[in-house]
DNA sequence: GGAGTCACG
DNA sequence: GACGTACGTGACTCCT
């Protein structure tokens, strides 16, 4: 039996599937349709080499120089450039290829036709046959003895027979067509007035170029003749060009071409990664392809002393474990714990049941800590979770400690933050292929919900267990990479530290005044029923004032007043911008609306928000931080969001006078002044304004002189606004239309103010550039302290789409380096705190804001202990300044 | 569950 | 010439 060899003319098909397959896109944006072209293509190879046991292999073109340009500089000169959304495509088919693991095989210097003329030759001598995946016609001149050539679009087989129709000759003349034809795509120049018709005639006559050449004289048609003779030397060039070199280096030995196993899990998270998830199936049913079937992982239910002190012994002898609380609440303050599992070993779990109502045997909660708290506080046993935070906090409010630990949700979000979600399906499903239980499948959903208690212990073993499998399975897949792409300290010297100091916050909530809120819900309540007696009044009936849609149909329909915008679901906007325009123009509807909407936000969220937040133990609210959820780095506050407490208005305010000190004790507040400024300043080197900042000047003043070229003493507070509006307006990644849009004037003139403040701080221009360069580049861009912060979209081909992914380029590292910052003050205030014996206590975190309370006689020390750790944490070009409140309640204090 | 709106940094 | 825009979040109400 002969041996079969499959060269796949890989830069060759790119282009083509390029060209022949629909657009598609990857979620971020990067066009994968070539890509997708050849993994369907390549599958179809593989499998069938491996049904009968041929070699393969993929060949590129490596340089834009070969020897061809030597010969001729014009070759290939007229191609047209490389579409753009083609470009970033080859790097990725060359990933393919690795994930598949097929050779793929380019020579410096040569084309990849010559490549596979050479491999071709060799083969055969070697007495294989070959086929060449391909339909350029460049490689038709190869075809016979052996080879045969495969359109792989077509998918059709092109032998001697098939080149004849195309060429009018047999295949080993086809270079001597070629030579005369020319081919306007290489810039071949060939005989002018010759195609490919007369040329296969004169050579199926002649015999060849040289021997036409040589007979020219027979040639009966003067102008081909004169043709022939003006450009002879022009079709011996051209014949030396299309003639393949079949000589070249052999980079790679073709006993090294036969199709490889796969890694499996590589190959699912490579499709996956570029969305073909379509494709993902074909991985499993391709015979050889199918990895030997995964050990069963094997959960068991812990029931007895016994059976737990086995567990822990073998827990012992391992580095880490996996570790993971299930409870009657996903609320910390609410939960209780139903029960334990456990994971030593991937593929094993244990489950431990605590508190089920079923009436089978179930450890005692006091006898199952008493025996895992030596474990669970063992220093040399790392302790895995996914989200960790939770059990931690729970674990705490049974006096129960556990460290060292890790987590596999935060290791994920120093990787991939911005890429994609993190919590543990989606991380099981994209690392592992593995589709996790859902939570809701084994409580249910809605008014028929059951609490984890309520649960079948068998079937809460297989949940539970499995939990802890996945979760020590995720941090051997995970942990190894944050060396390797050097995320190790992000990880260990911001993120990790944290988890226990954010757990404590949310732990210890904040006190609200009772009486207040409800005082003030009560006003609010008063105002709104006056108010909407007026809005009745004015819109000539009565109407819901709360919906939108109805507002719109009064403004608009029924009172005619002009409509300024639509949204793009066609309904009118009716938000605060237009009835503020409707207000500026005399109609006094609008004004009332906003001050009805005003109190409606306050009541609802605020008022009746945060009373139901109010625990009933602990008389306060307990927030609760994601710290793996922003695309910066932030951390973001749910169940009630404790960032967006109101402050810019006169009630608003009211509501922050509502969180309050414990009796005798003060609030205390410290926020950073300018920190994303002071941080542009730093990373874009700006000499005016590093200057302004070490001295304290008021920047915004200081950017208004500059901007209009006028003496601090003659800034207006107008100008000032503009400048506080145009520095804002860059570390959002400015345009001049949000410019306009922000202070209301042309966009003619924002564009104007942009360039000028561009002219005299040049650097902020470069930093632009660079970080958008960056992204493109990388596909994330990264803070100061080494944070990635994935930017999706930045390869974009809708201008739209493109710019706002470009703007996220420029301010993700400004707010994503303050989010380390104030991560980095937050785990070392706690231990300053108590190292001078102080009784503060770290409540809440606000972007760029500290609170605390503090005992009414430790005020000034803890003030000015907090102050020091905070402005010194980081040390930058220009100093960080941090402003300090104190008071009675938030709003005092702030 | 999406759309619209609005609270914060 | 059109596209459709400031960056990052979460909660509420309406309405399908």
């Amino acid at each position: 039996m002969t041996k079969k060899l499959v060269l796949i003319d890989g830069s060759g098909f790119i282009f083509r599937a390029y060209h022949a397959l629909p657009p598609l896109r990857r979620t971020d944006g990067t066009h994968v349709g070539a890509v997708y072209g050849f993994c369907t293509m390549l599958m179809k190879h593989i499998e069938q080499a491996q049904y009968d046991a041929s070699y393969l292999a993929v060949i590129f073109d490596a340089a834009r120089a070969t020897f061809r340009q030597d010969i001729y500089p014009d070759y290939k000169a007229h191609r047209p450039p490389v579409p753009e959304d083609l470009i970033p495509q080859f790097s990725i088919i060359r990933e393919a290829c690795e994930a598949f693991k097929v050779p793929a095989i380019e020579l410096e210097g040569f084309e990849a036709d010559d490549l596979i003329a050479s491999y071709a030759k060799a083969a055969t001598a070697q007495g294989f046959t070959v086929t060449i995946v391909s339909s350029d016609k460049d490689l038709m001149q190869l075809v016979g003895n052996g080879i045969i050539m495969l359109d792989p679009i077509k998918n059709k087989k092109i032998a001697e027979q098939e080149v004849f129709e195309k060429f009018g000759v047999f295949p080993d003349k086809v270079i001597e067509v070629q030579a005369l034809a020319g081919d306007s795509t290489d810039n071949i120049p060939g005989v002018p007035g010759i195609g490919i018709k007369t040329a296969a005639e004169l050579i199926n006559t002649f015999g060849s170029v040289e021997s036409l050449l040589e007979r020219v004289e027979e040639i009966k048609q003067p102008k081909r003749r004169l043709s022939l003779l003006e450009n002879a030397e022009n079709a011996r060039i051209s014949k030396k060009l299309v003639t393949l070199c079949d000589s070249t280096p052999l980079p790679a030995e073709i006993e090294i071409m036969i199709p490889q196993e796969p890694d499996t899990a590589q190959l699912k998270e490579f499709m996956r990664f570029q969305g073909f998830t379509s494709l993902i199936p074909r991985i499993n049913k391709q015979g050889t392809h199918e990895k030997p079937a995964a050990v069963k992982a094997t959960y068991e239910t812990i029931r007895t002393t016994n059976q737990l002190k086995v567990i822990i012994q073998e827990c012992l002898t391992k580095p880490y474990i996996a570790f993971d609380t299930e409870t009657t609440s996903l609320s910390i303050m609410d939960a209780k714990i139903v029960g334990l599992s456990l994971s030593h070993t991937t593929g094993q779990g244990y489950y431990i049941p605590l508190n089920h109502q079923e009436a089978t045997p179930q450890l005692d909660e006091k006898t199952a800590f008493d025996l895992l708290q030596p474990l669970l506080t063992d220093p040399a046993i790392l302790k895995v979770g996914q989200n960790i935070k939770y059990d931690l906090g729970v674990l705490h409010k049974y006096g129960v400690e556990i460290f060292p630990i890790t987590d596999t949700m935060l290791i994920s979000y120093v990787l991939d933050g911005g890429r994609h979600r993190h919590g543990m399906d989606e991380l099981a499903e994209r690392h592992l292929q593995h589709t996790t239980i859902k939570y809701n499948e084994v409580v249910g959903t809605g008014r028929n919900q059951k609490t984890f208690d309520m649960v079948d212990i068998g079937f809460a073993t297989s949940y539970a267990a499995e939990d802890a499998d996945i979760t020590l399975r995720l941090y051997e897949h995970l942990q190894p990479r944050l060396a390797a792409e050097k995320m190790m300290t992000v990880y260990e010297r911001i993120e990790r530290p944290l988890i226990p100091i954010i757990a404590d916050m949310e732990l210890v909530g904040v006190r609200a005044d009772q009486q207040l809120l409800f005082r003030l819900g009560q006003e609010f309540s008063d105002e709104m029923q006056h108010l909407e007696r007026r809005i009745y009044e004015l819109a000539g009936r009565a109407f819901n004032v709360g919906s939108p849609k109805q507002l719109g149909e009064i403004l608009f329909d029924e009172l005619k007043l002009p409509v300024p915008k639509k949204t793009k679901t066609g309904s009118y906007i009716t938000d605060a911008d237009v009835l503020e325009k409707l207000a500026e123009n005399g109609h006094e509807l609008p004004r009332v609306v906003m001050e009805w909407r005003e109190l409606a936000k306050l009541k609802s969220t605020y008022v009746d928000g945060l009373l139901n937040s109010i625990n009933k133990r602990t008389q306060r609210i307990h927030t609760s931080y994601s710290m793996a959820l922003t695309s910066t780095g932030r951390l973001s506050s749910s169940e009630p969001n404790l960032q967006n407490i109101p402050i810019r208005t006169a009630r608003g305010r009211q509501i922050r006078q509502a969180f309050i000190p414990q009796d005798g004790w003060k609030m205390l507040s410290l926020d950073y002044s300018q920190i994303e400024l002071r941080l542009l300043c730093h990373m874009a080197e700006v000499p005016q304004l590093t200057q302004a900042f070490c001295q304290g000047q008021d920047i915004h003043m200081t950017t208004a002189a500059e901007m209009f070229g006028l003496p601090m003493d003659q800034i207006t507070a107008e100008l000032r606004r503009k400048a506080k509006a145009i520095n804002f307006g860059i570390i959002y990644g400015i345009s001049a239309f949000g410019l306009a849009q922000q202070l209301d004037i042309p966009q003619s003139e924002a564009a104007r103010y942009i360039t000028h403040y561009f002219d005299k701080y040049p650097g902020i221009q470069a930093y632009m550039e660079y970080q958008k360069e960056f992204a493109r580049q990388h596909g994330y861009v990264k803070t100061l302290f080494g944070r990635k912060c994935y930017i999706l979209g930045i390869q974009d081909k809708n201008g739209a789409v493109r710019q706002a992914a470009e703007r996220q380029a420029i301010n993700a590292p400004l707010q994503g380096t303050n989010a380390d910052i104030i991560k980095m003050a937050m785990h070392r205030i706690p231990q300053v705190l108590k190292d001078h014996n102080l009784q503060g206590r770290m409540l809440l975190q606000v972007h760029d804001e500290l609170i605390f309370e503090v005992p009414e006689s430790q005020v000034e020390e803890t003030a000015n202990r907090i102050k020091t750790v905070m402005e010194n944490i980081a040390y930058l070009r220009v100093p960080l300044v941090v402003g300090v409140g104190v008071g009675n309640n938030w709003d005092e204090a702030h």
